[in-house]
This record gives structure tokens, sequence and C-alpha cells, in this order.
DNA sequence: CATGAATGAGAGTTCATTCAT
DNA sequence: GATGAATGAACTCTCATTCAT
């Protein structure tokens, strides 16, 4: 590993553990073992950092994400591969992940991060759930529903989760698997039951 | 309104948009329109100050959902008038709310303030959610689930449709009333449905 | 004397001595026997002190040279007025005058210093030069000479001499009055002296 | 033209322009268009640089100077021979003259640079206008006169208008040639002329 | 009650310098 | 000859806090 590598992931922890202002450029470089120049040498200010540190975490997500409902599946089939796929990605890097909690648009971007850049990185992640709504809408195995708002929920359904089980101290249970199985009785479509 | 409530709504504020650490004492003097030295004065501590503005919004958020709460409903009607409350709420006090989502044990808690106090202080906002699942599964409104992680889900639906609401730049559209819609037909004990 | 006071003496002092960049915020606090943070508390930037201490000299010295010229004398009497007015001013202020000499349209003004406002201030040190020497023409004590050129000429040769009296180490014996005699010289206008 | 000599000129554009201390090594690189390692490579430490920078404008000037004063005039036209030739060659390096007014005696040599070095180098040119005004006494073309002190003086006209020239952003129209006038016009020798 | 002068720890950042390649 | 990775001292500026008035 490089020392620009360790930079990196000592960003990814320190910014997610303690956010953009309270972390410091000394902490970092301390958990990378470099001296705090070199951060500056390879990354420019303390807000590039931030941002690298969280797009990189955002990158290695959406490939993941993307590989997992590529493939031959009925749209709810691609939301449950999605969201597990999340979940075990949030699990793998659970010393990590938070950076991309904090450096979200559903998180408060602190002052001194450009927004606009982080509401863009994030487009993706609702796009393509917006792509297995509409697909699972016509494929028959998600019942009619509006996509944008539904999209949005179950997001938030995956990151109210990831953050119950992340930060609070609450003992959560088996809370990934029960999510999942929420979101699915929800969307699942079955025909004539409202009927029944 | 004296200067201390003056104070306490300015706090909220600031530390809302703005978090524990990135928010000075003198904005928020400034916001109350005092001199920095009365902020001291009355609240002690920044870090006092931080739990007096976020427990105060969580007090104010609690006799509310507790009151539509309270009442002869089945279960997963009183979810239902939960949810609706709490989404009230969050739309009744847009500028200031923001301060709970950061005062919270579902967000990172900055590291200077009492995690524990905090997490304390929300148990209620679960146990209530719990009562609910519970009379709901006793009453036959709610299908037999696990009370623990359910109530976690639920909650952490709300919040996520909150944060997306007052956060993200996104275009949310009628995501509360969805949200609402979203959880109670996960929820909804419809006899016989498997077995269709 | 105020604490205020005491930080803009010691702050011509370190200026003029080590010039903006060299000199530091810490090095004025020192010398004003204060703690850094009033300095800031009192003055803001490093840049806004820097010229509330060259402002306050040039104001200082241009009621001197006001008050030198204002009254019934000759254009050319004016000039050695104010030239006498303006060396006496240099040697009571030997420590703090640098200041002047740097935070001057003549000197290089540093790239972080805002050039424009410095120009600004110094127009008036000019216009009284061309004052003086427009009513010498007139009541011909001085010779026919271009106006603006003879002006800059002539505080070109103040200053040229405080200069070499203040920063050199050379012996410089009596410039000062040397210098008067110099621009008397040039500048009397001695009737029939050309057709000698 | 070699790196060096690059690096030399590059040194003399950016000490000139920003100074001593505000100038940076890699500023004077990245003019340059070498890496900032050949800077100490070939010159050590920034303050050997700075000094080569401006001894080696100032052997430029001396050459010049001597040149244009060598030669069988009368005192007085040598005075008026070395000021041509000093103010034609400030034209003719405007971007990397202004490193001489720095990187001398007359001005405020910075802390961190040799001002005994600086004040050496210069005694030359002092020297050389003295050599003109005793040759311009004996030859009589230049009247009775302190000899050191007008040579400081003449010196201090000369670096006046360089500056007022070079460095204010005031319209300064025909001042060089005026200079020259106004020098002579006060040294020249006019017999009978205060007994007219 | 209310103010703001005063302090100094600690942050981000810049930069000369060294040295292995 | 030429590069730039790596270091850490020193800078400016911010800010919570204390305290005399």
């Amino acid at each position: 590993m490089t020392k620009k590598e360790a930079i990196l992931r000592a960003a990814q922890e320190a910014f997610g553990e303690l956010g953009f202002t309270a972390a410091t450029v000394k902490d970092v470089a301390g958990r990378a073992q470099v001296s705090f120049g070199l951060v500056s040498h390879y990354f420019g200010s303390k807000q590039e950092l931030y941002l690298a540190a969280g797009f990189d975490m955002a990158d290695k997500l959406v490939s993941c994400l993307t590989q997992a409902t590529s493939g031959d599946y009925t749209g709810l089939e691609a939301v449950e591969r999605y969201m597990t796929a999340y979940f075990q990605f949030t699990e793998e890097h659970r010393l990590r992940f938070p950076i991309l909690l904090r450096c979200s648009p559903f998180s408060h971007v602190e002052a001194s991060v450009d927004a606009a850049k982080v509401a863009d990185k994030f487009t993706v992640f609702i796009d393509e759930l917006k792509r297995c709504v509409t697909n699972g809408m016509q494929d028959g195995s998600i019942r009619p529903l509006p996509v944008k708002e539904t999209a949005l929920i179950i997001y938030g359904n995956i990151v109210g989760s990831v953050r119950t089980n992340l930060l609070t101290p609450y003992e959560t249970g088996r809370i990934f698997e029960e999510t999942i199985k929420h979101v699915v009785r929800s969307l699942k479509n079955s025909p004539g039951q409202d009927g029944c």
C-alpha cells in the first residue's frame, strides 16, 4: 500500500468517526503514520481530502450495487439483491463505511464542503433503485407505486437501518434481514390481495 | 420571549444547521441578538447548551407523539398516527428540527458530546413504537413480526424520509404520505394473504 | 495608553522593521505585551492591522504637512516648509516611521495588501506639493516647470533622502538640509539667470 | 539559455515582484519551468539565490554605468550620462529590475538577508557618483557642494523617480527627463549667479 | 442581568529543506 | 543532472472560556 492510499484509508476512518469539522488533518496523518505535510502534498486541502475519501467509498459501493443488480432478475429480485449487497458492503467496511453516511446528501453536508458535488455523486444510487422499481412494475413483480417516492423511501429504509446498526448503541438483532423483508412485503404485487 | 428562550431557539437553529463543532457560541449569540457572555451565563458550556437545545426539541416531539397515540386506536392506527404526528412536527419546525437529527443516537454523536445521555433520551421514541407494534399484533391489526426489529425499522423509515425531505436537494414529492402507506402495507395483517 | 493603541504602535514598529510578510502577529502582540488573540479581536486580520498601522502614520504626517504649508507663504517657501516638516517628522518618529516607507505606493506593496487603498491614501501628499508648486509659479518664486512631474520628483527627492538616512548604514551627514537646498536651487526662479 | 540561467531570471522576476519572504522557491521553479529540487541543487538556500539574483542585476547595472561615464566628459556631463544610463537600464529591464530596488541598502533589507553584503555591493554606485561630482567641481561644471551628501542626494533622486515610475499607479509623464533636468539645474555652476 | 476585553490552545496551511532515486 | 516524496517548523486565524465591570 502506498502512502497515498494509506492517507485515503485513514481519512475515511477519521472523517467517518468524527466528521469533517471535528476530525483533524493531524489525526489523519497520525493514523496513516505519515507526516501531516504529506497530506497537503497529495490532496491539497482538508476539504479535497474529505471529498476524495467520500467519493472513493461511493465509487466502490456503486460498482458493488450495479454488479448485484445486473443480470436476469425481476424488479423485485433486483431490489432485494440491491439491499443485500448494500448491507453486505457496510458490514465488510464497518470501520471505513461511515464516511459515506456523512459525505452524503442525506446527511448534513458541512458548510465548507461542496454540497452540489455530493448531491450529484449520489444520484446514481437513487437512479439505480428507480430502474429496479420501474422494471418491477413492468414485469409485474412490484405493485403500482410512484417510482420517485418509492425509490427514495427504499433508500431511506436502507440507510435508516444501516445507521441504526452502525451508530446506535441499541441491540439491533437481525435488522438487515428484517429490513429486506419489510421492503419486499411492501412492494410485492399480490394479485387480488386487496380484494381478499 | 425571554433572552434565555431566544438563546435556546438560536442554538437549535445554529447547531441544526452547522453541527456541534462548526457552530460557534458567538454565532448563537448573534442569532439571538444577545452578547456572547450571556450564553455562558445561562447555559454554562457549549456542550451543555447543545444538549439543552437537542433535549428541548426531543421533549416537544415526545409529547406530540404520545398525545397522538394515546386513545382508543388499533396498533396499526397508532403507528399511522405516530408517523403522521412525527412528519407534521418536522414540517412545523423545519428550521429548528435538524438539531434533533444531529443530537440523536441514529446520527454520529460528536465526540465531545455525551453519547450515553443522548441514547438514553431516545429510547422513549423506540419504546413508544414497540408498544404500538405489540398492541397491533395482539389486536390483530399487525401481522406477526419481531417487535424490536420492526420498531427500529419503522423509526429508521421515518427518519430516512425526514432526512430525504429536509436535507437533500432532491425533489421529494409526496414522500411523507407514501412513507406511511409503505409502512402500513408492510405491517398490515391480511389473513390468508400468503395462502392466496 | 489603551491596549488597542499599544497594538497599533507595536504594529508600526514591527511592520516598519520587518515588512508585512516577515513580521508576525505574534511579534506584534509580544511588543505590545498583549496576547495575540487580542490583535484579531481589535483589528481582524493581519492585513487590516497593516493598513491601520500605515494609515494612522500617514494621517499624522498629513496633518503635520498641511499645518506647515498653510499660511501666507510664497510657493517656494511652502515647498521648503513642507520638506522641513517632513524631515522633522521622520526624525521624531524614527522607530515607527518606516511603516510609511513600506505601506506606500512608492514601495512594493505586498501582494496580500490592497494596493488601491494605499495609492488612494497617498495622493494627498502629491496633491499638496502640486498646490505649492502651482502657487510658486504664479507668485514668481518658482520657475516655469511641469507641475505633475515636479511634484513627483520633489516627493521622490524627499523619500530618497529619508530612505538613505533611515535605512542605509552609510554615513549621511547633513543630508536633510542639503536636500532642501538641492530642491530650492533647482526650483528657484532667478530672472535673467539663463541669459547671464 | 541553460536551466541555471532560467532559474536566475525567474528568481529576479519573482523576488522583484513579491519580495524575499513572500516569493517561494516553488514559485521560482515554476516560472523557470524546472523542478524545485533543481533550485537548491544549483543555488543552495533561498537566501543565496536571492543574493545571486540581486547581485547579478547590480553587476549588470554597474558595468552599464561605468561604461557611460568613462570618457572625456565634464563632471556635470558625467552625472547626466550616469542618470541617463540608469533610467535606460530600468526601462530595458522593467520586469526584472525591481529585485534591485529590494535587494539594496536603500530599501528595507529583509531580516534573513545579509545586509552587510548588500550595503557593500552598493558602495560602488555612490562612489562612482562621488567621483563625477568631485570632477565636476574641479573642472568648474558643478558648483561647490558637499560631495558625500550630494552624491547620496542624486542617487536618492534617481531611485525616487525609478520607484515612482515602476511601482506607483500614478501617471508619471516624462519624469525621467525632468529628473535629469532637475538635478542639472541644481548642480550647474553658473558663475556670478548668486551675485546677479 | 448583561457585556465584551482578554487569553491561549489548537486548527489548517504554507514552505524551505533534505534525500533517495 | 534532475526529480518530487517526505518532513516538520512556523505561520495566521478561530474560538471556548474566564472575569472585571
